[in-house]
DNA sequence: CTAAAAGTTCAAGTGAACTTGAAGTCAAGG
DNA sequence: CCTTGACTTCAAGTTCACTTGAACTTTTAG
Protein backbone atom coordinates (compact mmCIF):
# COMPACT_ATOMS: atom_id res chain seq x y z
CA UNK A 1 0.00 0.00 0.00
CA UNK A 2 2.99 2.29 0.76
CA UNK A 3 4.63 1.53 -2.84
CA UNK A 4 2.55 -0.04 -4.84
CA UNK A 5 3.84 -1.35 -8.47
CA UNK A 6 2.33 1.36 -9.75
CA UNK A 7 4.76 4.05 -8.69
CA UNK A 8 6.40 3.37 -11.85
CA UNK A 9 4.55 3.65 -15.12
CA UNK A 10 5.27 1.73 -18.23
CA UNK A 11 5.63 3.77 -21.78
CA UNK A 12 2.27 2.22 -22.27
CA UNK A 13 0.93 3.90 -19.31
CA UNK A 14 2.09 6.70 -19.59
CA UNK A 15 1.37 7.41 -23.19
CA UNK A 16 -2.05 6.37 -22.28
CA UNK A 17 -2.80 9.01 -19.58
CA UNK A 18 -0.95 11.91 -21.08
CA UNK A 19 -3.09 10.81 -24.25
CA UNK A 20 0.02 10.53 -26.85
CA UNK A 21 1.60 7.85 -28.34
CA UNK A 22 4.52 5.72 -26.68
CA UNK A 23 6.39 6.65 -30.16
CA UNK A 24 6.18 10.17 -29.14
CA UNK A 25 6.80 9.51 -25.38
CA UNK A 26 10.11 7.70 -26.58
CA UNK A 27 11.12 10.53 -29.21
CA UNK A 28 10.73 12.92 -26.14
CA UNK A 29 13.29 11.12 -24.08
CA UNK A 30 15.77 10.80 -26.67
CA UNK A 31 15.38 14.45 -26.94
CA UNK A 32 16.24 14.86 -23.20
CA UNK A 33 12.78 16.47 -22.24
CA UNK A 34 12.13 13.54 -20.00
CA UNK A 35 14.03 10.45 -18.55
CA UNK A 36 13.15 7.37 -17.09
CA UNK A 37 14.86 4.23 -15.11
CA UNK A 38 14.93 0.89 -16.76
CA UNK A 39 13.84 -2.53 -15.55
CA UNK A 40 16.72 -5.38 -15.15
CA UNK A 41 14.62 -6.28 -18.43
CA UNK A 42 16.10 -3.00 -20.19
CA UNK A 43 11.78 -2.02 -20.32
CA UNK A 44 11.39 1.96 -19.50
CA UNK A 45 9.62 3.31 -16.03
CA UNK A 46 8.75 6.45 -15.34
CA UNK A 47 8.24 8.40 -12.11
CA UNK A 48 4.17 10.39 -12.15
CA UNK A 49 5.69 13.51 -12.32
CA UNK A 50 6.50 13.14 -15.95
CA UNK A 51 2.79 13.69 -16.44
CA UNK A 52 2.79 16.93 -16.22
CA UNK A 53 6.11 17.59 -18.24
CA UNK A 54 4.09 15.30 -20.89
CA UNK A 55 1.14 17.90 -19.94
CA UNK A 56 3.09 21.00 -20.20
CA UNK A 57 4.80 19.53 -23.79
CA UNK A 58 1.62 19.09 -25.05
CA UNK A 59 0.04 22.27 -24.16
CA UNK A 60 3.25 23.78 -25.53
CA UNK A 61 3.40 22.08 -28.68
CA UNK A 62 -0.19 23.28 -29.58
CA UNK A 63 1.28 27.03 -29.42
CA UNK A 64 4.17 25.77 -31.94
CA UNK A 65 6.89 26.56 -28.99
CA UNK A 66 9.36 24.37 -30.62
CA UNK A 67 10.93 21.21 -28.47
CA UNK A 68 13.87 22.94 -28.48
CA UNK A 69 13.12 25.81 -26.28
CA UNK A 70 11.57 22.96 -23.94
CA UNK A 71 14.75 21.31 -23.55
CA UNK A 72 15.96 24.12 -22.93
CA UNK A 73 13.57 25.07 -19.95
CA UNK A 74 14.04 21.43 -18.92
CA UNK A 75 17.56 21.53 -18.93
CA UNK A 76 17.27 23.72 -15.93
CA UNK A 77 15.15 20.83 -13.58
CA UNK A 78 16.61 18.27 -11.98
CA UNK A 79 16.60 15.39 -13.69
CA UNK A 80 15.98 12.41 -10.88
CA UNK A 81 14.04 13.60 -8.52
CA UNK A 82 10.48 15.59 -8.88
CA UNK A 83 9.95 19.01 -9.80
CA UNK A 84 9.55 20.63 -6.41
CA UNK A 85 8.50 24.09 -5.59
CA UNK A 86 11.16 26.48 -6.28
CA UNK A 87 12.31 24.20 -9.93
CA UNK A 88 8.41 25.06 -10.66
CA UNK A 89 8.82 28.53 -9.18
CA UNK A 90 11.41 28.80 -11.30
CA UNK A 91 10.15 27.67 -14.86
CA UNK A 92 7.33 29.81 -14.53
CA UNK A 93 9.41 33.09 -13.56
CA UNK A 94 10.96 32.16 -17.28
CA UNK A 95 8.07 31.41 -18.54
CA UNK A 96 5.44 33.77 -17.46
CA UNK A 97 6.44 36.96 -19.46
CA UNK A 98 6.44 34.90 -22.83
CA UNK A 99 3.10 33.13 -22.35
CA UNK A 100 1.90 36.43 -21.53
CA UNK A 101 2.87 38.21 -24.63
CA UNK A 102 1.35 35.63 -26.12
CA UNK A 103 -1.78 35.84 -24.75
CA UNK A 104 -1.86 39.17 -25.29
CA UNK A 105 -1.20 38.71 -28.82
CA UNK A 106 -3.91 36.65 -29.22
CA UNK A 107 -6.17 38.88 -27.84
CA UNK A 108 -4.92 41.06 -29.99
CA UNK A 109 -5.72 39.22 -32.81
CA UNK A 110 -8.95 38.43 -32.14
CA UNK A 111 -9.97 42.16 -31.35
CA UNK A 112 -8.66 43.23 -34.66
CA UNK A 113 -10.13 40.29 -36.54
CA UNK A 114 -13.66 40.98 -34.97
CA UNK A 115 -13.67 44.12 -33.97
CA UNK A 116 -12.44 45.43 -37.69
CA UNK A 117 -16.25 45.27 -38.60
CA UNK A 118 -17.52 47.68 -36.40
CA UNK A 119 -14.74 50.34 -36.74
CA UNK A 120 -14.48 50.53 -40.13
CA UNK A 121 -11.91 48.40 -40.75
CA UNK A 122 -9.44 51.72 -40.81
CA UNK A 123 -7.64 50.15 -37.64
CA UNK A 124 -6.14 47.21 -39.57
CA UNK A 125 -3.64 49.66 -41.50
CA UNK A 126 -2.36 49.96 -38.40
CA UNK A 127 -2.18 46.77 -36.54
CA UNK A 128 1.01 45.73 -35.35
CA UNK A 129 -0.02 42.28 -35.24
CA UNK A 130 -0.80 41.69 -38.56
CA UNK A 131 1.76 43.99 -39.88
CA UNK A 132 5.20 43.94 -37.73
CA UNK A 133 7.57 44.42 -40.50
CA UNK A 134 5.48 47.13 -42.70
CA UNK A 135 6.80 50.43 -41.95
CA UNK A 136 3.91 52.00 -43.86
CA UNK A 137 4.10 55.33 -41.93
CA UNK A 138 8.09 55.95 -42.49
CA UNK A 139 7.92 54.59 -46.23
CA UNK A 140 9.08 57.88 -47.82
CA UNK A 141 7.40 59.80 -50.55
CA UNK A 142 4.67 59.12 -52.23
CA UNK A 143 0.72 58.58 -51.67
CA UNK A 144 0.31 57.43 -48.15
CA UNK A 145 -2.60 55.12 -48.26
CA UNK A 146 -3.95 55.49 -45.21
CA UNK A 147 -7.00 56.18 -46.36
CA UNK A 148 -7.84 54.39 -49.41
CA UNK A 149 -6.25 50.96 -47.76
CA UNK A 150 -9.52 50.80 -45.35
CA UNK A 151 -9.62 47.28 -45.35
CA UNK B 1 -7.90 50.46 -64.89
CA UNK B 2 -9.28 51.77 -61.25
CA UNK B 3 -5.58 50.00 -61.25
CA UNK B 4 -3.04 52.41 -61.05
CA UNK B 5 0.33 50.35 -61.61
CA UNK B 6 1.11 50.81 -58.57
CA UNK B 7 -1.53 49.14 -57.21
CA UNK B 8 -0.13 46.05 -58.07
CA UNK B 9 2.87 44.72 -55.99
CA UNK B 10 5.87 42.24 -57.77
CA UNK B 11 6.19 39.00 -55.24
CA UNK B 12 9.41 40.64 -54.15
CA UNK B 13 7.53 43.82 -52.72
CA UNK B 14 4.87 41.76 -50.89
CA UNK B 15 7.38 39.25 -49.53
CA UNK B 16 9.54 42.50 -48.22
CA UNK B 17 6.08 44.60 -46.95
CA UNK B 18 4.78 41.44 -45.59
CA UNK B 19 8.21 40.34 -43.92
CA UNK B 20 8.36 36.66 -45.31
CA UNK B 21 10.89 35.23 -48.00
CA UNK B 22 9.38 35.39 -51.93
CA UNK B 23 9.16 31.36 -51.44
CA UNK B 24 7.49 31.42 -49.15
CA UNK B 25 4.86 33.96 -50.90
CA UNK B 26 4.59 31.66 -53.75
CA UNK B 27 4.55 28.43 -51.82
CA UNK B 28 1.44 30.08 -49.76
CA UNK B 29 -0.01 30.81 -53.41
CA UNK B 30 0.64 27.18 -54.68
CA UNK B 31 -1.39 26.36 -51.61
CA UNK B 32 -4.40 28.33 -52.46
CA UNK B 33 -3.69 31.08 -49.70
CA UNK B 34 -3.30 34.16 -52.00
CA UNK B 35 -3.67 34.59 -55.43
CA UNK B 36 -2.20 36.89 -58.03
CA UNK B 37 -2.81 38.09 -61.96
CA UNK B 38 0.14 37.82 -64.39
CA UNK B 39 1.52 40.12 -66.46
CA UNK B 40 2.79 39.61 -70.09
CA UNK B 41 5.78 38.38 -69.13
CA UNK B 42 4.02 35.24 -66.89
CA UNK B 43 4.94 37.42 -63.46
CA UNK B 44 3.04 37.66 -60.71
CA UNK B 45 1.14 40.99 -59.93
CA UNK B 46 -0.31 41.01 -56.51
CA UNK B 47 -3.25 43.53 -55.31
CA UNK B 48 -2.47 45.13 -51.79
CA UNK B 49 -4.89 43.51 -49.99
CA UNK B 50 -2.98 39.95 -50.14
CA UNK B 51 -0.82 41.86 -47.60
CA UNK B 52 -3.26 41.34 -45.13
CA UNK B 53 -3.65 38.00 -45.78
CA UNK B 54 -0.10 37.08 -45.26
CA UNK B 55 -0.15 39.52 -42.13
CA UNK B 56 -3.10 37.13 -40.97
CA UNK B 57 -1.12 34.16 -42.42
CA UNK B 58 2.08 35.38 -40.13
CA UNK B 59 0.11 36.18 -37.11
CA UNK B 60 -1.71 33.06 -36.93
CA UNK B 61 1.44 30.80 -37.74
CA UNK B 62 3.11 32.24 -34.53
CA UNK B 63 -0.27 30.57 -32.70
CA UNK B 64 0.61 26.92 -34.82
CA UNK B 65 -2.49 27.22 -36.49
CA UNK B 66 -1.87 25.64 -39.71
CA UNK B 67 -2.19 26.32 -43.20
CA UNK B 68 -4.59 23.47 -43.91
CA UNK B 69 -7.08 25.89 -41.40
CA UNK B 70 -6.27 28.97 -42.69
CA UNK B 71 -7.03 27.60 -46.46
CA UNK B 72 -10.07 26.09 -44.74
CA UNK B 73 -11.07 29.95 -43.80
CA UNK B 74 -9.73 31.17 -46.69
CA UNK B 75 -12.07 29.29 -48.80
CA UNK B 76 -14.56 31.23 -47.88
CA UNK B 77 -13.42 34.59 -49.04
CA UNK B 78 -13.60 35.55 -52.68
CA UNK B 79 -10.74 34.78 -55.00
CA UNK B 80 -11.02 37.87 -57.28
CA UNK B 81 -12.22 40.95 -55.34
CA UNK B 82 -10.85 42.56 -52.43
CA UNK B 83 -12.03 41.25 -49.02
CA UNK B 84 -15.21 43.37 -48.07
CA UNK B 85 -17.58 43.99 -44.93
CA UNK B 86 -19.35 40.92 -45.22
CA UNK B 87 -15.92 38.53 -45.87
CA UNK B 88 -14.33 39.96 -42.53
CA UNK B 89 -17.40 39.67 -40.70
CA UNK B 90 -18.05 35.82 -41.57
CA UNK B 91 -14.01 35.44 -41.24
CA UNK B 92 -13.98 36.87 -37.90
CA UNK B 93 -17.19 34.76 -36.70
CA UNK B 94 -14.97 31.70 -37.45
CA UNK B 95 -11.94 32.67 -36.58
CA UNK B 96 -13.79 33.73 -32.66
CA UNK B 97 -14.29 30.40 -32.17
CA UNK B 98 -10.79 28.88 -32.69
CA UNK B 99 -8.80 32.04 -31.20
CA UNK B 100 -10.89 31.53 -27.96
CA UNK B 101 -9.80 28.05 -27.55
CA UNK B 102 -6.26 29.04 -28.26
CA UNK B 103 -6.90 31.55 -25.68
CA UNK B 104 -8.30 29.11 -22.97
CA UNK B 105 -5.35 26.75 -23.89
CA UNK B 106 -2.65 29.32 -23.26
CA UNK B 107 -4.15 30.15 -20.25
CA UNK B 108 -4.03 26.41 -18.63
CA UNK B 109 -0.85 25.93 -19.95
CA UNK B 110 0.01 29.23 -17.72
CA UNK B 111 -1.86 27.89 -15.06
CA UNK B 112 -0.27 24.40 -15.13
CA UNK B 113 3.59 26.23 -15.10
CA UNK B 114 2.02 28.75 -12.37
CA UNK B 115 -0.49 27.49 -11.06
CA UNK B 116 0.92 24.28 -8.96
CA UNK B 117 2.63 26.30 -6.94
CA UNK B 118 0.64 28.05 -4.67
CA UNK B 119 -2.43 26.33 -5.39
CA UNK B 120 -1.27 23.54 -2.74
CA UNK B 121 -1.62 20.08 -5.08
CA UNK B 122 2.01 20.61 -4.82
CA UNK B 123 2.06 19.53 -1.43
CA UNK B 124 4.69 20.49 0.62
CA UNK B 125 4.92 17.26 2.61
CA UNK B 126 5.56 15.81 -0.86
CA UNK B 127 8.53 18.10 -1.87
CA UNK B 128 10.04 17.43 1.30
CA UNK B 129 9.91 13.74 1.23
CA UNK B 130 11.30 13.83 -2.42
CA UNK B 131 13.11 16.88 -2.24
CA UNK B 132 14.78 17.21 0.84
CA UNK B 133 17.15 19.75 0.65
CA UNK B 134 13.54 21.72 0.56
CA UNK B 135 13.74 23.87 3.49
CA UNK B 136 10.25 25.10 3.36
CA UNK B 137 8.26 22.26 3.94
CA UNK B 138 8.33 22.42 7.88
CA UNK B 139 5.40 20.26 9.05
CA UNK B 140 3.26 17.13 8.40
CA UNK B 141 4.20 13.81 9.66
CA UNK B 142 7.08 11.54 8.84
CA UNK B 143 7.70 10.09 5.50
CA UNK B 144 4.66 9.09 3.65
CA UNK B 145 3.62 8.56 0.20
CA UNK B 146 1.08 11.21 -1.10
CA UNK B 147 -1.87 9.88 -2.98
CA UNK B 148 -1.02 9.17 -6.19
CA UNK B 149 -2.11 11.78 -8.35
CA UNK B 150 -0.48 14.58 -6.28
CA UNK B 151 -0.73 17.02 -9.68
C1' DC C 1 20.80 48.05 -76.33
C1' DT C 2 22.62 45.71 -72.69
C1' DA C 3 23.65 43.97 -68.24
C1' DA C 4 22.00 43.03 -63.94
C1' DA C 5 18.34 42.42 -60.90
C1' DA C 6 14.32 40.19 -60.23
C1' DG C 7 11.16 37.11 -61.90
C1' DT C 8 9.66 32.06 -63.70
C1' DT C 9 9.05 26.61 -63.07
C1' DC C 10 10.11 22.38 -61.24
C1' DA C 11 12.56 19.12 -58.55
C1' DA C 12 14.91 18.13 -54.75
C1' DG C 13 16.52 19.25 -50.05
C1' DT C 14 15.83 20.66 -45.01
C1' DG C 15 14.45 20.48 -40.23
C1' DA C 16 11.08 19.58 -36.87
C1' DA C 17 8.31 16.19 -34.89
C1' DC C 18 6.99 12.22 -35.05
C1' DT C 19 5.42 7.38 -37.06
C1' DT C 20 6.14 2.90 -38.95
C1' DG C 21 8.33 -1.50 -39.67
C1' DA C 22 11.48 -5.13 -38.76
C1' DA C 23 13.47 -8.15 -35.74
C1' DG C 24 13.92 -9.40 -31.50
C1' DT C 25 13.11 -9.34 -25.85
C1' DC C 26 10.42 -9.03 -21.54
C1' DA C 27 6.43 -9.68 -18.40
C1' DA C 28 2.04 -11.53 -16.89
C1' DG C 29 -1.94 -14.78 -17.11
C1' DG C 30 -3.46 -19.47 -17.71
C1' DC D 1 6.05 -23.54 -19.52
C1' DC D 2 3.96 -21.10 -22.98
C1' DT D 3 1.63 -17.77 -25.31
C1' DT D 4 0.39 -13.10 -25.92
C1' DG D 5 0.85 -8.46 -25.53
C1' DA D 6 3.80 -4.89 -24.37
C1' DC D 7 8.24 -3.72 -24.59
C1' DT D 8 13.30 -2.96 -26.96
C1' DT D 9 16.45 -0.66 -30.76
C1' DC D 10 17.39 1.18 -35.07
C1' DA D 11 16.54 2.73 -39.64
C1' DA D 12 13.66 4.54 -42.70
C1' DG D 13 9.35 6.91 -43.89
C1' DT D 14 5.85 10.84 -43.40
C1' DT D 15 3.94 15.44 -42.99
C1' DC D 16 4.38 20.22 -42.72
C1' DA D 17 6.27 24.39 -44.08
C1' DC D 18 9.21 26.02 -46.41
C1' DT D 19 14.10 26.70 -48.84
C1' DT D 20 17.50 25.91 -52.36
C1' DG D 21 19.33 25.14 -56.89
C1' DA D 22 19.29 24.87 -61.81
C1' DA D 23 18.00 26.61 -65.95
C1' DC D 24 15.69 30.03 -68.06
C1' DT D 25 12.82 34.68 -68.94
C1' DT D 26 11.26 39.33 -67.91
C1' DT D 27 11.90 43.86 -66.24
C1' DT D 28 14.50 47.89 -65.32
C1' DA D 29 18.43 51.15 -64.94
C1' DG D 30 22.15 53.06 -67.30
Amino acid sequence: MAYAPTDLLTVGEVAKRAGIATSAVRFYEDQGLISSVRTAGNQRRYPRYVLRRLGVISAARRFGIPLSELAEVFGTLPDNRMPGKGDWRRISKQWHERLEKRRRELERLEEELVGCIGCGCLSLSTCRILNPEDKLASDGPGPRRLETDWW
